[in-house]
RNA sequence: GGGAGCAUAGCUCAGCUGGUUUAGAGCAUCUGCCUUACAAGCAGAGGGUCCUUGGUUCGAAUCCAUGUGCUCCCA
């Protein structure tokens, strides 16, 4: 059979991927295993993959393909939120192509738009997550709105409703003009933009022309002012108490307050007061009893309140009044500075801070069980460098705004009488029942309900239990299995409103955390450090990636350069090396796969030495690599298993067993060597399986012959096996000999077709010749002689403790050897001197532990040694 | 304004409770090779004021303080 010279992923990824599905190897039930589980942060509905997923992806189906491997019943929960917000926007933008306004639309008709929606675009993004590869039980896929997530959704509401820790109430909420919706201050992003500072003179009542001067950068917001605050010990307005002042344009009288909020230094250190349009006047208006008036519309544009320019857009009302004040004579000066304002996540759309009925969760007492249990390590955060962030958070944690004024998600069961009474009940007949109790006079028929829907975020805490049925069905058998899940990775961004709020659902309805280990991922960044975006248009198209590199090149490109809670900054590069390192393990498929097997032969020495050293490698680097994993350090387990490959197994240990190549024909191997490689073969695919599903299940296969069941991804991860470890040490001397000679050939200008004579200077004629027949082979070296003697006229050089000695062959360079040898000494020179210094000071004699004087001791009789081989060297060569 | 984190080779990062060398890795760079598995490769090489300045210590990349620069979170 002919094997292409480079790996081509293509031809590979979807037969394996169906292959799996085919055979159910994603596929998990309870059963009497350990179980691992991850649920997946649902990606939203209306989302296509991104880096952020990739790398977010790559990292669980690690985890969960080498847990598989383990012997564990993995199970990874699949599934999407339907991001009420983002959403709503898709659809709402899709009837209007069509032509049709949400406002002509009712409620039902537009959620059955909404679901067609959902139905046709919303699976996509885990169509995407197929192709890297990802090992999910599909058959568990979740929708945060399915049947039974909802049910729950409501439910938890109720209860909580119940437990007095919803309430509802008038509060400044985030407002998003554009969504018509209130958002979270998690989901406001704070943008410093260039402002201008106008500063403004308010007339003190009774006087012709005292005024007073205030700074702002909403000029808008003077018709709703309703006091100019000052700090009581400002020397500046002491004469300003009792007094007031005459708003301009609406000539409205309002008192001088004073407050230590305000902070002097601040434009002119007095402050106009707008209750209903920014959160610390809103503050100072609650503390000193100021009117509130609501000048700005739910849709930005200023209300019947505002009186003037009353139906017009706040950015244009703010230019009109600019010029307006300015005309009046009110205007003092205007400055350009930089602030920072707030824009939706959602829409981009500026903030407007806005007096409105929500639904709040209080989250004083929640949050208790959650703060304790991550810092009591019962859920560990890795890097725990998150600890300090995810500390200070929920101990200042604000109440939750969990209503949403939009129609996609689940609509808030609360119900109203005319006259305004609430109850709270998951159905109608319910809530009349409850409202009879409450004011019986009243007609039950006209009880409606509340229009607004539950943030999604508060679908998504509940993530963890819901997609067992846990709350419907809290004793059934995946949840009593599979709860409390492995480990969940993530995002650092969402650590507070989705991570913390997890913990905290878990802790409240299942009395234990929702996970045990959470994995903060990086935040993938392009070249210039800026993070990637759809709208910034710098993220590559991780489809195109997998075309081009293959879905093994890429998961490596996305892990090399990935520690935990690190930033990734992303060059696609990176996923060309992995696509090299496919290439190289298919390569050295190729190699093995080309061998002629002679039953006959017995094993060369050089071949013995070689399976007992790589044995031993082998075993070692395993164990580096389950201690990387254990303590969830992705890129250096990669890093380990990239190494173990390429250098240890390809460079090394083929180069060593690699039967002669005579006449251009390969000479057949024997058997026992075959049959050790293929072995080591197969575990080197194992360990690479997690990183490389499909290049492995491929090689896998095509190196033996195997039942249709039996596929590396439910192979048994290698078991650490005893080995010779002083084989180990030894082969550190070895190799670096072997480069020695390499480059004494480079050097010298001495064909590696060359074969040359080594000589070793050792101190027992019968020293160790274990080495020998590798170091012929790997040297190219026709003899090696141990003497007790130097060999005259020879090139020398030295290896750990060794003198070596090649015998001139060709013309060397006097000078370069020269040279060298006199780096090399002064290097040495300088390291005794600095080990002479430590053992000449007699406090570090006095104090230091003893295996560190001996290891110091040791250190100065190897350089002096060292330092006197050289020097003779250099004698030597001098007289020849 | 408050809090947290980071700073080590051109880039990305290791370097744990101070002492295993005068600090490592991968990539990139440079030199030489198309040597029958692999040029998506092989064999080598160069490259560091461990951000500054102090301090603790026999000994500091590592601990402490200060300054500088960057990042994030909260307001």
């Amino acid at each position: 059979m002919e094997i292409a010279k480079t790996y081509h992923p293509k031809s590979t990824e979807d037969k394996w991927y169906s292959y799996w599905l085919k055979h159910g190897f994603f596929k998990s039930v309870p059963d009497d295993r350990e179980p691992y589980t991850i649920v997946i942060p649902p990606p939203n509905v209306t989302g296509v993959l991104h880096m952020g997923h990739m790398l977010n992806n790559t990292i669980q189906d690690v985890l969960i393909r080498r847990a598989r491997m383990m012997g564990k019943n993995a199970c990874w929960v699949p599934g999407t939120d339907h991001a009420s917000i983002a959403t709503e926007a898709k659809v709402v933008n899709m009837l209007k192509e069509k032509g049709i306004k949400k406002s002509d639309l009712s409620r039902e008709e537009f959620l059955k738009y909404a679901w067609e929606w959902k139905e046709k675009y919303g699976g996509i993004i885990l169509e995407q997550l197929k192709k890297l590869g990802a090992s999910c039980d599909w058959d568990r896929t979740s929708f945060t709105m399915d049947e039974g997530l909802s049910e729950a959704v409501i439910n938890v509401f109720i209860d909580l409703y119940n437990k007095g820790h919803i309430y509802r109430g008038v509060r400044m909420v985030n407002w998003d003009p554009q969504g018509l919706t209130a958002v979270s201050d998690e989901e406001v992003i704070h943008k410093e933009v260039n402002s201008r500072l106008f500063y403004v003179r308010y007339q003190i009542e009774g006087t012709k022309n005292e005024w007073i001067t205030i700074a702002t950068t909403r000029p808008e917001t003077i018709l709703g002012d309703t006091a100019v605050c000052v700090h009581p010990e400002d020397e500046r307005y002491q004469h300003l108490k009792g007094k007031k002042v005459i708003v301009p344009i609406v000539n409205r009288t309002v008192p001088v307050i004073f407050d230590s909020y305000i902070d002097r230094n601040y434009g002119t250190g007095a402050l106009k007061v707008t209750p209903a349009h920014d959160i610390n006047d809103y503050n100072l208006g609650l503390k000193h009893q100021l009117e509130v008036i609501d000048t700005i519309g739910a849709d930005g544009k200023m209300s019947p309140a505002a009186k003037f320019y009353v139906g017009e857009d706040r950015f244009a009302v703010r230019k009109k009044i600019a010029k307006e004040l300015e005309e009046l004579g009110q205007v003092v000066k205007v400055e350009d500075i930089k602030n920072k304002v707030g824009y939706s996540e959602r829409t981009d759309a500026v903030i407007e801070p806005k007096l409105s009925m929500q639904w709040f969760l209080k989250m004083d007492k929640l949050s208790g069980p959650a703060l304790e249990n991550v810092l009591n390590g019962e859920i560990r955060l890795i890097p725990d460098k998150f600890i300090n962030t995810y500390k200070h958070w929920m101990e200042n944690v604000h109440d939750w705004c969990i209503s949403r004024q939009l129609w996609w998600g689940q609509r808030i069961p609360a119900w109203y009488d005319e006259a305004g009474n609430c109850v709270v009940a998951k159905t109608k007949e319910e809530a009349i029942e409850k409202i009879k109790v409450q004011s019986p006079k009243f007609k039950v028929q006209d009880l409606k309900q509340d229009e607004d829907v539950l943030d999604t975020w508060f679908s998504s805490w509940l993530w963890p239990i819901s997609v067992f049925d846990g709350f419907r069905n809290p004793n059934n058998a995946d949840i009593t299995y599979y709860y409390p899940t492995n480990d969940l990775v993530t995002a650092p961004e969402i650590l507070f409103f989705w991570v913390a709020r997890m913990i905290i659902a878990g802790y409240e309805y299942r009395g234990e955390k929702p996970f045990s280990n959470v994995y903060l991922t990086g935040i993938v960044r392009d070249k210039l450090g800026r993070k990637m975006s759809k709208s910034l248009g710098n993220s590559p198209d991780p489809l195109e990636l997998i075309e081009k590199h293959g879905a093994d090149g890429v998961r490596v490109g996305m892990l090399l350069a990935s520690p935990a809670g690190n930033d990734l900054p992303f060059d696609e590069s990176l996923c060309e090396q992995g696509r090299n390192f496919s290439n190289k393990i298919w390569n050295a498929f190729r190699l093995i796969k080309g061998w002629n097997v002679d039953n006959t032969l017995s094993q060369p020495e050089a071949s013995k030495t070689a399976v007992e050293w790589f044995h031993a490698r082998f075993n070692e680097q395993l164990e580096t690599l389950n201690d990387h994993y254990a303590k969830y350090r992705m890129s250096e387990a990669l890093m380990c298993t990239y190494k173990l490959v390429w250098d240890d197994f390809c460079a090394w240990y083929l180069e060593m067993i690699k039967p002669e190549f005579v006449d251009g024909v390969s000479k057949p191997i024997d058997k026992t060597t075959y049959t050790a490689t293929v072995l080591f073969f197969e575990n080197i695919l194992k360990v690479l399986h997690p990183f490389m599903p499909f290049i492995t299940e491929e090689l896998w296969h095509l190196l033996n012959v195997r039942d249709e069941k039996t596929c590396i991804i439910v192979a048994d991860w290698p078991k650490k096996v005893s080995h010779n470890t002083s084989r180990l040490i030894e082969f550190q001397v070895i190799s670096e000999l072997i480069t020695a000679i390499r480059n004494i050939r480079k050097e010298k200008n001495i064909s590696p077709k060359e074969v040359l004579q080594l000589t070793i200077k050792v101190e027992s004629e019968n020293a160790s010749k274990h080495w020998d027949s590798l170091v012929k082979k790997l040297g190219n070296i026709g003899s090696i002689n141990y003497s007790r003697q130097k060999l005259e006229n020879s090139i020398s050089f030295v290896v750990k403790q060794f003198e070596c000695f090649i015998p001139f062959s060709a013309v060397i360079d006097l000078k370069a050897e020269t040279d060298r040898l006199q780096k090399e000494l002064a290097y040495n020179q300088g390291f005794l001197k600095s080990v002479h210094s430590k053992l000449g000071n007699e406090r570090f004699v006095a104090n230091a532990k003893p295996e560190i004087l001996q290891i110091e001791r040791q250190k100065q009789v190897d350089a002096e040694a060292k330092i006197k081989m050289i020097e003779s060297q250099l004698i030597q060569l001098a007289n020849s």
